[in-house]
Formats: C-alpha cells, sequence, structure tokens
DNA sequence: CTTAGGG
DNA sequence: CCCTAAG
C-alpha cells in the first residue's frame, strides 16, 4: 500500500480531500484554499471525534510515569511518528515510543484504513490526539495513579463494553452524542451545563479513552460510507437504549445507531443490524454516476416553491411529471408537511375574499361531493380523509354590526381522480391520494361559500345583503374547498366587481395519472417487498432514507412514481399576487428539529473530510442522499455546529495544535517544529483548555 | 441552484 | 433551522 500523494498536501498532517475542487464562487473568491485549509483540520477533528477511532493504539499511551524521562520519549514518539509519516512507501504502522519498546506502537493501522480515517497525520498522533480529544486521560492525567488507573480501565473493557457504553452515553445527550461517545471537552462541557444530572457519564472520560484508543483491529472496522439509516432495514422494536453491538465500530457488521426521529421520540433508539448495512465507498466511476443521477434528481426535485412556480404557468403537467420521474426518493418529505400544511389553513380566508369563486368550482364541488359540499356540514371525503377539517369561527366583514359565528367543522376536498395500476399497493394508493389532497390543499385553494346550497358568488356583497346574518340558521350556511382556476389569466370582470374573475368555462376534474404504470409493473415484478418497501418507506420518512445500495430503492421510486401529484394552477395571476405571496411565507412553518444521529455526525464528518468544506451538495449526495430530510444546508449547518461545539479555535484550524496540558507544551517534544514553538506562544488558549478538561476530568 | 454566513 | 445575499 501506498500513501497516496494526497499527503502532499496534507495540512498539518490531516487528510486532505483529494484535489479539492474549488467551488465556482470559491474560486472567485479566491478564498477557497484557506477555507478547504481550515477544513481539514476540522474534518480530521471531528472526524476523530466522531469517529471515535482514532490512530493511536492505547499502549502508545505513556504508561506509568510523567517523567521528564516520559517526555523525551514523547518527543521521540513525535518525530518517530512524523518521520514515518513523511516517508510515503512505509508503513502506516507508525511507531511510537512508550518506554522505548517497539511493541507498544501508536497503531496507525494499515494505509487503507489511515486513509479511510482520513488520518494521514504528520504530525504527532498523541499530539493530535490529545489536542482534539482530551485524549486518553491517560495520557494527560498529571497524576500517575489516575493515569494508570485510566489505563486499566481502558484495558479492561472489552469492545463490546465500550459500544454499549458509547451508545448509552450517546443516548443521554445530544449535544454528547454528536461526538459518537467520544468526549469532547467542549462538548462534555456542554452536557454537564446544560443536563447537570447527567454529569455522571460526563465524567466517565473512559468513554473518551475507550473510543480513542480501541484496537487497531477495530480501527480497521470499514468508517460508514453513508450515513444512511435505512428504515427499511429491521428495525427493532425502539427501546431507551441501543443494543450492545450498535457501536459502528465492528468490521463488517456495521451497526447504525439511527436516532434521527423525531425531536421527542423520548430517545427512541433505532439499532439498525443489517449486515452490509453501509455501502462501502463507491469507487470512483460508480460514484460519477450515482453522483451524476443524484445530483440530476436532486437538481430537479421539487421543492414547494418549485411547484408553486410551475404551476404558474397553465402547461404544467408535463413539467411537474418530469419532475415527478426524477425525484424519486429525493422528493423531500418536508414539502409536504410542513410548508402547506398551514396553506389551507390560511389560504382559505385569505382567498375567500380574493374574488375567485367560479362557476366551475361550484360545478367541480357540486360533482365532487355529491351534493354533499353544498350542504352546510360537509363530511371528510372519500378515502381521502384529507379534509381540511377545522373548526372556528368566521367573522364576517361587516364593519361591527353584529357577527355571524360560524363553525366550520370540516371542508371537503374537491373532486379529483387517481389512476393507479391494479398492482399498487393499498399503502401506495393511500400515498397517492394524500399526495394529490395535500397537493391540493397546498396548492392554494379558494373557498366557496354556499348559502342554502347555492353558491354565492358575489364577493363583494355583504354578508347581509347576501342573506348571511347572525340569526341564520348555520346550516344553511355551507363552505367548501376549491381548487383555484388553472385558467388562463383571468380577466377582471367588467362589472360590478373590480376583483371578480370571470371564470365561467368549468373546468375539468384534475387527473393524477400514474406517470407510467406500464413500466412500474414491470419493474416492480414482484409486488410483496413492494408492499412491505412502501410502507417501510413511509414510515422511513420520519427516518432517514433507505439506503442508496438498496435495489428496492427502485421499487419504491416506482411507487412513488406511481404517485403523481397535481399540478395545480395555484396563483395563477392571481388577484392579489403580493398578498398570497407574503401570506405564503408567513405560512411557511418551521421543519421539525431533527437532531443529528452519531451516525449521521460521522458519516457528514466522513464526507467533509473526503470532500472538504464548501461542497455541501456533493457531501449530500454521497452522504446523505438518502436522508431526505437533510439538506446539503442542514449539512452545512451542522458543520458548522459541530466545529463550533468542538471549539475548534481559528488558531487549531490553522494547523497551530495548542497544548491541553503545561507538562506537555513544556517538553522538549514542542520544540520539534516551528510550529510546536509557535505553540508555547499561545498558551494562553492552552490554559483555557486546560481549565476547561479539568473540569471535566 | 449552491454556498456562505448571520440570526 | 431559517433566511438571504451573492454568484
Amino acid at each position: 500500500m501506498v500513501l497516496q500523494k494526497r499527503l502532499d498536501y496534507g495540512f498539518n498532517g490531516y487528510q486532505v480531500p483529494p484535489v479539492p475542487r474549488a467551488t465556482r464562487s470559491a474560486r472567485r473568491r479566491g478564498s477557497f484554499k484557506k477555507k478547504h485549509e481550515e477544513n481539514q483540520i476540522c474534518a480530521f477533528d471531528l472526524l476523530a471525534i466522531v469517529a471515535g477511532k482514532l490512530l493511536l493504539d492505547k499502549k502508545s499511551a505513556p504508561s506509568s510515569s510523567n517523567t521528564s524521562a516520559d517526555k523525551d520519549q514523547c518527543a521521540v514518539i513525535n518525530s518517530a511518528v512524523k518521520n514515518k509519516w513523511q516517508d510515503v512507501e512505509k508503513s502506516l504502522k507508525v511507531e511510537a515510543c512508550d518506554q522505548g519498546s517497539s511493541d507498544k506502537n501508536i497503531y496507525v493501522s494499515d494505509l487503507s484504513h489511515v486513509h479511510r480515517q482520513g488520518c494521514s497525520s504528520k504530525e504527532s498522533l498523541v499530539t493530535q490526539n490529545d489536542l482534539n480529544l482530551g485524549l486518553a486521560s491517560a495520557l494527560t492525567k498529571p497524576d500517575c495513579a489516575e493515569r494508570s488507573n485510566a489505563e486499566r480501565l481502558v484495558s479492561g473493557q472489552t469492545k463490546n463494553e465500550i459500544g454499549t457504553f458509547a451508545s448509552k452515553a450517546e443516548g443521554d445527550s445530544s449535544e454528547y452524542r454528536e461526538f459518537g461517545g467520544c468526549k469532547l471537552e467542549a462538548a462534555t462541557k456542554r452536557a454537564v451545563k446544560d443536563e447537570p444530572h447527567k454529569s455522571g457519564m460526563v465524567q466517565s472520560s473512559t468513554v473518551a479513552n475507550m473510543c480513542n484508543l480501541e484496537d487497531p483491529v477495530v480501527l480497521d472496522a470499514k468508517p460508514p460510507a453513508l450515513v444512511s439509516s435505512d428504515s427499511r432495514a429491521k428495525v427493532p422494536a425502539c427501546g431507551n437504549h441501543i443494543s450492545n453491538s450498535s457501536y459502528p465500530t465492528n468490521q463488517d457488521d456495521l451497526h447504525v445507531v439511527s436516532r434521527d426521529d423525531d425531536e421527542n421520540s423520548s430517545g427512541c433508539t433505532h439499532p439498525i443490524t443489517t449486515k452490509k448495512f453501509f455501502r462501502p465507498a463507491p469507487r470512483i466511476g460508480d460514484r460519477r454516476i450515482r453522483k451524476f443521477l443524484a445530483s440530476k434528481c436532486w437538481k430537479v426535485a421539487p421543492r414547494l416553491k418549485d411547484a408553486t412556480v410551475s404551476n404558474c404557468d397553465g402547461n404544467f403537467k408535463p413539467v411537474f411529471r418530469k419532475r415527478q420521474n426524477c425525484y424519486r426518493h429525493q422528493r423531500s418529505e418536508r414539502i409536504y408537511p410542513f410548508k402547506k400544511r398551514k396553506h389551507f389553513a390560511y389560504s382559505s380566508p385569505s382567498n375567500s375574499d380574493g374574488g375567485m369563486s367560479c362557476e366551475f368550482v361550484s360545478d367541480l364541488s357540486l360533482k365532487g361531493s355529491n351534493g354533499d359540499a353544498s350542504v352546510s356540514r360537509s363530511r371528510m371525503h372519500g378515502a381521502t380523509g384529507a379534509s381540511s377539517s377545522f373548526a372556528g369561527q368566521r367573522t364576517s366583514f361587516l364593519p361591527r354590526d353584529s357577527h355571524v359565528k360560524l363553525r366550520i367543522k370540516s371542508f371537503s376536498v374537491p373532486e379529483f381522480l387517481i389512476e393507479i395500476p391494479e398492482s399498487s399497493t393499498v399503502g401506495s394508493l393511500k400515498r397517492t391520494v394524500m399526495e394529490a389532497v395535500t397537493a391540493i390543499l397546498g396548492s392554494g385553494l379558494h373557498v366557496g361559500v354556499l348559502l342554502q346550497g347555492k353558491k354565492v358568488r358575489e364577493d363583494n356583497k355583504t354578508l347581509r345583503q347576501t342573506g348571511i346574518s347572525h340569526n341564520n340558521q348555520l346550516d344553511a350556511l355551507g363552505f367548501c374547498l376549491e381548487p383555484n382556476p388553472s385558467q388562463t389569466p383571468p380577466s377582471l370582470s367588467p362589472g360590478d366587481s373590480p376583483f371578480l374573475l370571470q371564470c365561467d368555462t368549468p373546468q375539468p376534474i384534475r387527473r393524477y395519472p400514474p406517470t407510467t404504470g406500464e413500466v412500474n409493473q414491470d419493474i416492480c415484478a414482484d409486488p410483496e417487498p413492494h408492499v412491505n418497501n412502501l410502507g417501510n418507506y413511509i414510515e422511513s420518512d420520519h427516518d432517514s432514507a433507505p439506503s442508496p445500495t438498496d435495489t428496492s430503492m427502485d421499487k419504491n421510486s416506482n411507487s412513488k412514481a406511481l404517485v403523481a401529484v397535481p399540478a395545480m394552477n395555484v396563483e395563477a395571476l392571481a388577484v392579489v399576487p403580493a398578498h398570497q405571496k407574503s401570506k405564503r411565507s408567513e405560512i411557511a412553518q418551521r421543519r421539525i428539529r431533527r437532531p443529528f444521529s452519531v451516525t449521521e455526525v460521522e458519516a457528514l464528518v466522513h464526507a467533509v473530510e473526503k470532500l472538504g468544506t464548501g461542497r455541501w451538495r456533493d457531501v449530500k449526495l454521497q452522504a446523505f442522499d438518502n436522508a431526505k430530510h437533510r439538506t446539503y444546508v442542514d449539512l452545512k449547518d451542522k458543520w458548522k455546529t459541530l466545529v463550533h461545539t468542538a471549539r475548534i479555535s481559528p488558531q487549531q484550524r490553522r494547523g497551530e495544535p495548542v497544548p491541553p496540558r503545561s507538562s506537555w507544551t513544556g517538553s522538549s517534544l514542542h520544540t520539534l517544529t516551528g510550529r510546536s514553538s509557535r505553540r508555547s506562544s499561545s498558551s494562553n488558549t492552552s490554559r483555557q483548555r486546560l481549565a476547561f478538561s479539568s473540569e471535566i476530568w
């Protein structure tokens, strides 16, 4: 094995993403290089932090004493390490010095591993570890007894225990979790601060040790290339804690701890025990292809805006369908439940006075609801179950006379048609309907008012004029949701109402045809897995997405392809475009918070370590391709917070390690490099860190 | 659409 | 997470 030339641009010994591709903007800004370099540091740090697979063998820790001899030894270690690393052809089994014994090595494991781990440090690993992770307390404990104690603890733990511990710890604090059970000062402190009652966990520095000092064997474990928490994998009952083996360090038996369920899932953790769960890092070509496809899909992934925008023209269907085809699993669930949910709730009142009620609408609702809608109490409709039922008061727009109190129990959804292959599952049918309904609801609605079963179209009349008064029988009054007319630019009515649109042409019922039914069926040869996949897939909306390697993905996509979401002409040149628009943005609801799971963070770190920052889209595609709810912005943000939480000072990011402990600082170790000597001048920071660590350990 | 960065 | 400027 050969250390690839990436070492050449290793920054402070950290692995550098292969030939970083500066983004266009970055190139333009000319700031890419710097950013990238900084990122390398972050990548490594966080990688180390998160993965908890530091390259140090536990034996590398100075074992028993903290004498100056030790320090000298450390210096030797470091220079040895450094030299080793500079020799690109040599084995990466870097010898460290522990009492001068070559048996006690710093293991860097093999090259491939190193590359996977992203650690190609030319620097002292010891230093790095210690620096970034507070490494093993064994390394840093000034007190010999303490140190050896820590060591004992470390060595006494089996891998499994480590995993268990880490997992448990993982479940305790989300801040803590983010570091994969490896303690980081900042993180730990934060955990303490945030959850004082759990400080017990925090004190267990052994976790860090264990993680950091795992056997080289363990280190060889393939790091997850992808973060996919495949929800289609068997998801065991969610317990409070994860199974012992859930810590993803075992080779070929990666267990995914998927915890990105909903925010308040009471720490529900799904140990996913599917073997070979992770797809190994795709080869370049492979990845290219995948990337290409994915990016294609990604690019056309409809957002809400897309939908609305594309709906604005009359010929929306082809466009939309195309998107639909491409979108597949990427279709983000965020679109519907959140951004759109409120739309109809708001849009009804806002539209009700918009003067958009049209004849065809009335026609529709009548047809659709079989007259039901024409009665005041329209019920939830058909299989959709998606009527927007809300009860509330609807005050009239009358200036200040007696108010009409209305109670709207529910709205009926206008009729629409769905075509779906017979081979489709009930689940997909439901989903199809749901999406159709959601699309209708989300794409702008009008409220139709019916009085005594008659459509009230004169929007400018007062309620009183219309005959709606407080002493009315409320039953005489009805409301229905009406789709916006997808019509050619409406012309203003020359009549009494300047805002009343003329929509005399009856609109055909919307259809939601399957995109390519036959093809789908062909592909979905076996309907059974289809069912399962779909079911799980739907559930997976809450969780992460399925693994990309899973071929059943296709089926899913196909089943999704059956879901033809209608394109409705939303605010097609609506009467009050600006108004509606502002409303829309107002309405947009915040997405639910979904804390990153350890696995995700790991994957993120890996991806960033590999790709560098500034390529969030690539990161997303590569590592979070299936996590539909993670946008590249999310990833970027997560990285941001990770770096912040890790308290990787700009200094460190620039590659100037800060000694965690003055006892180390003073040693000859730090005179090895100019950097090291510079470092001592920055002891200010180190003292802060010191105080910090002592708080924890 | 992506990225960067502030909030 | 959201928002937005900038490219």
